[in-house]
DNA sequence: GTCACAAGAGACCGAACGTTCTCCCCCGCA
DNA sequence: TGCGGGGGAGAACGTTCGGTCTCTTGTGAC
């Protein structure tokens, strides 16, 4: 049907297959599932995928690239309000909350990758240090800008707080553990509110 | 070689396959390593697994129960203290910080079954949610015994954050992790020190 | 002594894995 | 008009998967 003209630059069967392996790899995990899945769902030939991707840890990469540059979009989308930093690190927790609440909801991308690929050495495991890496430079900036003296072990507490509750958005009521992520980041936050610091 | 007397009643190969499985799971993941690679490096047969476990499964089961047993074992140990419950707490998370530092940590067990059985369905996975549910229970249980009003509220809270240690520890410097760890629940317990409760 | 049984050794199964291959069609472009 | 590339269709590769099978051996209980 609906063939298109395929008049995009980076071929419209590579999107659909980048999409449903997405959508797979978030739901199910990703040594669950094998190709056959991916290129029956996508409605794509094996062929097709070997010629967009060098073979399936490509199209993981593919798949936690794109969740990343998501997650970057949505924490500046967070991060642009003309606020005081504290708000935004509270609008940046509140992002992190409707994604818990979200339906289909599975976790964190990034730890449930990581889980599957223990190896540090692997290049999916990398991916996600650097991913994290990212995450925890940004809070970190984002609480010294706030105030807080030592910005290192906030934004490190702020993470774990973070992981913690991406760790069980889908285990245990995804509104409870919004609601105890919200509270700690309060916590967290009135700890040093100091906008001067005390030194 | 030192074959034994076989005089366990859940017999000697039955152990060493465990043994194996727990080793390898923890350290690889479950779905990456096949029954091949267990029978091998436990240096039993094929025949001798499916003599007693019904299947990979089983195995998985197996080792996650073993796993839970080491858990409650090491938590009532630090339990065992006759101190008062705020100090109880104490116990448990330098216990669960000693796990994190120790050498081949590689997360929470269960976290990380869990993430390569989203299926809420799945034995597997319904044996994650049991013991985290007993877990959630002890801790709030004792936070209730130290005085914290919302036990339930300050629960989750330090399952959170330990959630987040364990699933840190491998990524992150395992030091750092603890200390971001233990000062995040010492601010925990000061939140609601008071012993009568203020009501 | 013999009987039962745990364990070893290894062949074997069908299915699924990731990957490569050939063949053909269709369409834009020169 | 010819050409090349993206895509569809599907056969086939060798490997590994989880699981079942037969046969043999050692050993403790009766």
């Amino acid at each position: 049907m609906s063939r298109g003209t395929g008049s995009g630059s980076t071929s419209e069967a590579r999107a659909r297959l980048l999409g449903t392996a997405t959508r797979i790899f978030y739901a199910e995990g990703i040594h669950s599932v094998g190709v056959d899945r991916i290129i029956a769902e996508a409605q794509v030939t094996r062929a097709t995928l070997y010629r967009h991707f060098s073979g399936k840890e490509e199209l993981v990469l593919a798949y936690l690239d794109q969740a990343d540059r998501g997650i970057r979009a949505q924490v500046a989308s967070a991060q642009a309000e003309d606020a005081p930093a504290a708000d935004r690190i509270r609008a940046v927790s509140r992002s992190i909350t409707e994604g818990i609440r979200s339906p289909g909801f599975r976790g964190c991308a990034f730890l449930n990758a990581v889980a599957e690929y223990p190896d540090p050495a692997h290049p999916i495991h990398q991916a996600v240090l650097a991913h994290r890496q990212w995450f925890l430079d940004t809070v970190t900036e984002l609480l010294a800008e706030a105030g807080h003296t030592p910005a290192g072990a906030a934004g490190r507490h702020l993470v774990m707080l973070r992981d913690g509750a991406m760790a069980e958005g889908c285990l245990f009521d995804p509104e409870l553990v919004s609601e105890t992520f919200l509270q700690a980041v309060e916590g967290l936050l009135r700890a040093r509110p100091a906008s001067t610091g005390r030194k």
